[in-house]
DNA sequence: ATGAAAGCGCTAACAA
DNA sequence: TTGTTAGCGCTTTCAT
């Protein structure tokens, strides 16, 4: 049988309400002695208290929801775990809720997150939709967007990267070490993130005096099939490229292993470069250069965010922009 | 405001009982006229019912808690989405926890978890500790542990690899591509599917009429280092070898590199073949042959037992072991 | 310094 | 067929 507040309240003979102040610190006028009593019932009996219980009442369940598209893609464990790791220091729980993208999924799980009552909730946009936002924007939920841009009406906060500067760098070193007939195989322009990486593209081109080849640019998706695809059409249409500038590193890993097929050298014939640092991107031969994203962060940012938003009403709409790293390895 | 099962009633005319039956499918003696009354302001006012307040009087909250070492490794992430993905079929969501193998982690989400009134929990041991269980036996909660077999007293069910079998086929198939001095790069003695694999080594060698030499075979972490480290070793020691088999795939990618780095060619020179096929396991160059641990089936078998389990008492001390596949590609 | 009691939103036995 | 009522385990206000 479990054991509740009452039982420790009967052992220590006092009130419940006096074990409850004791619980929750609120113990500035009890006597020291019955606290240290009531104390050591607790642990002796190995009382736990009823969160759910409490969260009645107190209107809270020290819970986050953390909404993603799918744990799978190596993009996301590192945010997660960054969230959880935040989460867990500021003593909140957080459910776990894939997506795949799918808009009946999303809406799905929000209604399961809000049944739940938790305190609030963290979002990454699915890729494709721009539109039917209604079924977000009907919760009352505090929300913080992260990674992918998009304007939904009731969100409380952004943490997003910069992708502009981070792609921007990332060509420019690719000029600085020589590549002059760059490719951009780039993921969807429905996307913020895309159209901000293909904006810094053309920057660093521009600043170099290269001209924009729109040839060289070519729309896909954030998936492992697309690297490979992308080079079979520069390929079969005789593009000329001397570097290839990925969406992101699954893109680049297959793009590689193409590039290989086809008989070409890396770095020498062509230099690839990459866009995550995920973990496998030291791993790769040649290892991957990339534009490391702190996805680490992001996830820790996030709800690190959402839980100043959730305990101190005052810092709504703040939107955290993250800084990308380059990191140099063989693939460039 | 937030709209309650009382608002219902009181819109609706009726008493929160009859609400309540509604709500709750039990609704047989309910006259068709009242349920589509309500019902139909069910929906007008979006009426969602607070799963806390229901929770604490059925004693269910529908959450299970989910422990494991580090979503970051990649043999996780698809033991976390089976997980979810039944989890949430089964209309329970899922509480999520990283322990870093670390004890007083486990100790302290598992205290979460308890607090926060999940229906069961499922259970990855960490590597390390095979002593201190006792803060996990004074759990009532129903566990059932995942991926690594350990005798803890109070669980309900597990769900394991046969790591035997696995490796015993995967050796057998090396053997029978004419490799003949065959490493064995493995993970820990001291967890039980380490050992399992290694019998299943010995066993394919023996089948075969091949020596066992225990210069072969090195033991190691699970991890990426690992590779990088025992390949050195080998070399070092001038000790020959046509072929390795290591315990994860994360470790044959470490160990690939190390080789061709050593220059020598896979697989002419020397076979690789892995264990788990990690979603990098087929970007690789050569593609890595690798024994296929069915983690997706893994997390979602473990939920589903969980499921019946907390559903209908029978089941207890179910054991369930899930088959390996060899997967060919053209590291052998 | 401590306790009585109301009430959080809901379910479930029992009454009507 | 429907409603009344007693909790579930806890927090919190207000007395004492």
């Amino acid at each position: 049988m479990k054991i509740t507040i009452k039982d420790i309240a009967n052992e220590a003979g006092v009130s419940i309400a006096t074990v409850s102040k004791i619980l929750n610190k609120k113990d500035d006028n009890i006597s020291e002695k019955t606290r240290q009593k009531v104390l050591a019932i607790i642990k002796e009996k190995n009382y736990i208290p009823n969160t759910i219980a409490r969260s009645l009442v107190t209107k809270q369940t020290k819970t986050i929801g953390l909404v993603i598209p799918d744990i799978t893609n190596p993009f996301f464990p590192e945010l997660v775990r960054g969230a959880e790791d935040c989460a867990s220091a500021c003593g909140y729980n957080i459910f776990f809720c894939n997506t795949d993208d799918k808009i009946e999924k999303e809406e799905k799980y929000i209604n399961m997150l809000v049944e739940k009552m938790v305190d609030g909730i963290i979002f990454t946009q699915s890729a494709n939709n721009n539109e039917g936002f209604n079924h977000l924007s009907q919760i009352k939920k505090p929300m913080v967007l992260i990674d992918r841009d998009v304007d939904i009406p009731n969100i409380k906060g952004k943490v997003l990267v910069d992708n502009f500067n981070g792609a921007c760098e990332g060509v420019k070193y690719l000029i600085k070490s020589g590549y002059k007939k760059i490719a951009f195989i780039s993921g969807p322009f429905s996307t913020k993130t895309s159209l901000d990486r293909l904006e810094g593209y053309k920057k660093a081109l521009e600043e170099n005096n290269l001209l924009f080849d729109k040839e060289l640019v070519l729309e896909g998706e954030y998936k492992e099939e697309w690297g490979n695809k992308a080079i079979g059409i520069l390929i079969r249409n005789k593009i000329l490229f001397d570097a290839i500038f990925c969406a992101n590193d699954i893109i680049a890993l297959s793009a590689m292993k193409s590039l290989k097929e086809a008989g070409m050298r890396i770095p020498q014939d062509v230099a690839v470069l990459g866009y995550d640092d995920i973990y496998m991107a030291k791993l790769t031969d040649p290892a991957l250069t990339t534009i490391r994203q702190p996805n680490y962060e992001m996830g820790y940012e996030a709800v690190k965010l959402l839980v100043e938003i959730l305990e101190n009403e005052k810092v709504e709409n703040t939107l955290i922009r993250l800084n990308t790293e380059l990191v140099i390895r063989q693939s460039t």
